[in-house]
Order: structure tokens, then C-alpha cells, then sequence
DNA sequence: CATGAATGAGTGTTCATTCAT
DNA sequence: CATGAATGAACACTCATTCAT
């Protein structure tokens, strides 16, 4: 199965169509998306269900569009981190904190992402996010064996299980996180960091 | 509007029944409780969509009773850890434990769990899910708190956001962990703990 | 002063008219009217769907003009014919001939003719579908009961029946008749008539 | 005593479904397919529009079973006579009057089959449309060239040409007969062949 | 207990049509 | 004249639910 690259049609007026999208992620993202008519969409955008059909072809390539646009911007980051030649301690929060900054400009994406993606790449539509999944888990677990071969990392982790961990307890925050709340993204991922790295008990 | 109670019959064969809730917990684990149809329960259970009705009132009262006896079963294992005496961090280890243990019992209720309790606590029909939310933060920000306050968890943590971290880091374990795996639910709390207690982070 | 009129008026320029008005008819004739969207006719016509709503007030609108095009040019050449004072072997095998010939010019809108008239006739506003189709069935068979009395045709022939037979199978000929192809519409009413005059069998 | 043996347990029911096949052919053959609303059909059946989701999986595998059903009747009767081993004048004369009988007996099938037949090929799941209509015109053109070589037939005639009036003459009859009326399929057959072998003028 | 058949509200989508620019 | 964007009614279809048998 090749990952079928077809383009989104893009033609014109990019800003109303952005500003749709923005919307209906939203939506998406807290009622879910089957539960998320397309009548509830055009609501929040103050127009007729009917209307969106002019701007997109179907409900579902606007959570294609969605999740789509989130990734590129998140791989964006990602290999900015993973080319910058750093060791593996200074990647992982890195990787971390991008993470979080990734959620602060998409959380709806990234909520949608962590509820949605398990069902959806067993469409072919949804197959880039199988291939996105995968360079994901290369990213993160090479990142963590390498620190264990350099000595960064404990020896006796687990690898996979550690990379299960923390996959999802980064990506899991989209559910509470609030942009404009008293955490900035950075802040968490400090907090974050220094637990995952220190650990929470008292060194003796 | 009341709901018109007209024949639920808790009367009937309950290892039936409970055979019934098992496959439609699988099913809307699997599929997400939106997209699964009352017909592909019955598929699952070899009887036709209409069939189900004997049994139960409806789709949504096969959801509460997944829910409710999971955690019905959940606060029998906290409630006795958290009456048994335990410090700090000897009762986060038996929490976390307790936790794993539950996801390997109840693994399909506990997706859903992690999946739709943000929707239907909204439901007064769910509400009881809102009563477990407080109770279970009540519990471990209490252990994390006195934690602190007896130096067995280091100071300078955000209680509110170390919280949030382990919650769902434990739960969202259940959409990968499969039961009969080369992992059972001690190793993995082991693990975890050993993680997050300590760190990843080799000590100098 | 000229008062300004809202809708598009006749006095247009007729030239693009009958243009858009050709495009439809070709469509319309391919696909069916129901299954003919405005935007294909748009397309055809490398406009947008809107913009033809500045020469026409409907899509039924445009049907109409067809139709009602069609069958004006039809009976002028009807009328040249049974004003002519012919003999009825005469005028039948002119009537063919010019049918022919209007299948040649107008293929589209016969073929539309063939396909929709019977639910059209319904409308008010298709009514004179219906006084054609009056007009029709009397040229018709006043000829061929003219032919009979006065010994051109066989008498043992139900006219009715004969009618409905050479009506159908002429304007059938729309529905495969290809202008530019290698009968000429003349060349097929020959072929034509000469079958439904002397049949098909040899004669002994 | 014998046990009471098991019901036949037949497939579920084919009376209603081909009862309802029925309803929705009438109505597709007067209003024609895209312009029936499977709410028409329902209303005629004495049902509501989802009801009939019980019984076909859409508005477009009742067309099809429709002509299915229709078609391999058709090809039944053909093929009798085209087994038969008559001569080619013979041959026409059952052709056409087997043609009648099924106009008879499925006349909405046959007002469909001439209407919509065009458009449907098109799609593979009408691809067997295409099959009957090259195996219908195999079955017509060599009849009529057996009669040409064998004398039956006048040796000046276009045999294409001739073909095709013959099979638009015949199955548009679907549009006006009415089964129950004063002519039967027969006698309309007997009138029809008269005119097409002997012609319709009068010998000298 | 289970089935077969139906209901009716709702869902995503289409499309002729309108109108300010 | 044409466009871009919207409307609103209708459409095919889905699905939880009911109920006589």
C-alpha cells in the first residue's frame, strides 16, 4: 500500500477555509468527531450545513485537512530537533518541549490525534498517519537507546515500555491543556522533564 | 421527561447478561461507543439487533452498567489500599499497582473509560463518573501532598500537574497493553514506578 | 427614463444565448435533464453555475426554450409539408424525410423530447408539449387514414397501431443518429420508408 | 408419531421483497429513476423511506435487481427460440413476438431498461447492461443476415439500420402499452410483423 | 427468548438558486 | 457579465428502538 500522497485541494481563499478548519477542530476535538455533526460545524461557524460543502468536500476531508496540517507542522519541529546533532538527554527534552509547544498551537489537532487516529488508519485516506506513527516511534526509541548506550539513561528501562509512557503522557496533556492558562508550554514541559528525568521521590 | 422504566429485567439469567455487557464492551472499546451500532453487538453475541432489547433498555444503559461495574470493582481494590495504613509511597506503589491490575481485568471498560467519560459526564445518567473523577483526585493529591509534607516526594513538584502526568500515564496504558502478554500488570506497575519514582535519568 | 428591469430579458445578446442554450441541450441530452446539475451546464460553458442565472431564469427555464425551439422549427417544416397537397404515399414519405432532417439539426433536443416529455407534459408550463403532441397524432393519422381510403395503404392495418410504430421508430433514430456520420439524414428516411412501405421480406 | 419436521425456513420472505420490487419498478418506469424518491416508493408500498432498508441495501440494488430479474427472464425466452433451429423468417416472427410477451409481463422493467439503460453502463455494476446488449444484437444481426443470405429478406437492405428500428420499435411499445388492454402482446406482434415483412402499402 | 419487520428522527450530502461585489 | 459565497429544501441512507409473533 503506498502512502498515496494526494494534495489537498488548496485553490483559493485560504484564510476562510483555515478559519473552518479551525473551527470544526474544535468542535471535533470536544465532542468528537462522529459524535460532531456537520450541522454543529456550521453552527460555530454561523452559516448552513450546507455551505461547508462549498469549501470542502466532505466532513472527512476536513479532519484529513486537520490532522494533516498538524503533522507537517509537528514533523516541522521534530526534525529541526532530531538534525541539530544534539546527545540524547538534550534531544528528549527537546523533543519534549517541542511537543508541548505543539499543543499549544494545535490542541484541538492533537486531541482529535489522540482520540480519533487508532480508528482512522485503518482507512487508506488515513494511511499518512500510520507512516507519521512510525517515525515517531524510530525518533523516540532511538533517541532512548541511545541514551542508555551513552549512559544518559538507566540501564535496566525497559526501552519500549519507557517510550510507551512517555509518548502518551506528552500527548495526553491536549485533554486538559488550556493555551493562555497559567503553564506555558515551556513551563510544563520543565515540570515535566524533571520528572520523567529525576524522578519524583527524595534522593537519599 | 421521565424515563419510562418498562421492562428491565435485572431479574433475568445474569451470566447471560454479563456475557452480553463483556461483548459490547469489547466492541465499543474496539470501534469507539459512537460507531459501534446495536447491531454489531448482536452480531458479536450471534443474536439480531432487536434481540438485545430483552435484555437491556438500551444502548446507552449497556454503557452505564460496563461503567458502573467496572468501577464499582475499581473502588473496592482503592478503597482498601487507602484504608490500609500505608505512607506516601507505599500507597502510590499500591495504587499504581491496584491500577494495572484493574486494566488487566478490565481492560475494554477501561478504554472506554479513558475514551468517553469526558462526554458523558455531562449526562446526568453519568454523573456518577463526575463523583468517581473527585474522588480518585482527592485520593492521590492527598497521597502526593503528604508525600511532600513528609519529604518522601521531593518539594519543588506541582502537585496538580504531577497528578494529571500519573493518572494518565496509568489509564492510557490500557489502549496498548494487551491481557496474556509477555508483560503482566506487576512488571509493568514495577516498571513504571521504578520510572517515575526515580527517574530515567542515570544518578551521578 | 428606462426603468431598470431585474431579470435577463430576451433582448440579450442572442448570440450567447443560443450558445449556452446548445451546451445545455448537449447535456441535457447526454445525462438526462434531472441528472443534469447547472454547474455541468456551467462547466460546458467555462463559466461558473451562478453566472448563467444572468441569462436565464431557471434550469427549467432553459428546457423550456429548447423545447419550445425545437418544435417551432419542426412545424414549420410540418406545416410547409401538409399545406403542400400531396397524395398520403407522398406526404408520409415527406413527413419522414423532414423528421429525419430535424433529428439532423436539432438531435439534442429531440433526444430530450424522447426521454422527458411524458413527465413534462404534467406542468402547466409544458402544456404545449401536449398541443404538439395533439397536432402530431393528427397529421399522422389523418394521412395514414387517408392512405387507406384512398387505396395507397393496405387496408387491413390498425392505424393506431401503425402510428405509434412509425412515430417511435422515427424518433428513436435520435437516440443513435450521429450528424456527420456516414448516413445522411436523407439516405436513412429512404432506407427508412422503404422498409415500412414494402417491409422486409422478399417478394414472391 | 413422528417428529413434526423442521419449516422449510426458506430464504426470508421473497414475496415481499419481490412484492416490493414491483411497487418501486412502477415507479421507476413513470417517473423515471433519478427523479423517484425512495420516499415515492415507500409512500406507494405503504411504508416509510428507511423501512425499505430492511429488505435492499439501496435505492440503486433494486434497479439492478429489477433489471436482473427482468433480463434473465428476457434471455430464458430468447434463447428457446434461438435454440430452436427455425429459419431466419421464423426465427423474427418468435423474436419479436417472445419481445411482446415480455413487454407484458414486465412492463415497468422494459420502460426502465429503455430509459435509463444509456446512462447506467457506464457504471461497472450495470456492466451486465452491456452484456445483454451486445448478445441481443449478435442474436438480431445474424438472424437478419441469415435471412438476407438465405433469401427471406430483401438483399438492399441496410442490415445495421434495419436492426436497430426493428429493436427501438419493438421495445419502445413498453411505453404505451397497457397490459389488460384490447390488444394482446400477441396480436400486437401478429400486426407489427405484418407491417415490418409485408410493408404497409399496397401491393400492385 | 428471539426474530422479522417496521418506525422516525437524524446524518452527511447535493443542488438549484440568490446576491453583493 | 461574471464570481464567490451562501442558502434552504430535499435527498439517500443509518440506526436505536419497538413490538407482534
Amino acid at each position: 500500500m503506498p502512502p498515496t500522497k494526494k494534495k489537498p485541494q488548496v485553490t483559493a481563499a485560504p484564510a476562510r477555509r483555515s478559519e473552518l478548519l479551525g473551527t470544526a477542530a474544535e468542535v471535533f476535538a470536544e465532542q468528537g468527531y462522529n459524535a460532531t455533526t456537520v450541522r454543529k460545524i456550521a453552527d460555530h461557524a454561523g452559516m448552513l450545513a450546507g455551505s461547508l460543502y462549498y469549501h470542502f468536500d466532505s466532513k472527512e476531508s476536513m479532519l484529513e485537512e486537520i490532522l494533516r496540517t498538524f503533522l507537517d507542522e509537528l514533523w516541522d519541529g521534530y526534525d529541526a530537533v532530531l538534525d541539530a546533532g544534539l546527545g540524547p538527554r538534550e534531544t528528549l527534552q527537546a523533543l519534549v518541549t517541542e511537543s508541548f509547544r505543539e499543543i499549544d498551537r494545535h490542541r484541538p489537532a492533537v486531541a482529535i490525534y489522540q482520540k480519533e487516529s487508532k480508528q482512522l488508519v485503518a482507512q487508506e485516506r488515513f494511511a499518512f498517519l500510520a507512516e507519521s506513527q512510525r517515525r515517531f516511534e524510530k525518533a523516540w526509541l532511538s533517541t532512548l537507546e541511545r541514551g542508555v548506550a551513552e549512559r544518559a539513561f538507566r540501564a535496566d528501562l525497559d526501552v519500549r515500555l519507557t517510550y510507551r509512557f512517555v509518548r502518551d503522557t506528552v500527548w495526553v496533556a491536549a485533554s486538559w491543556y488550556r493555551p493562555g492558562g497559567q503553564h506555558s508550554p515551556e513551563e510544563i514541559a520543565r515540570q515535566y522533564l524533571s520528572m520523567v528525568l529525576d524522578g519524583i521521590a527524595v534522593r537519599e
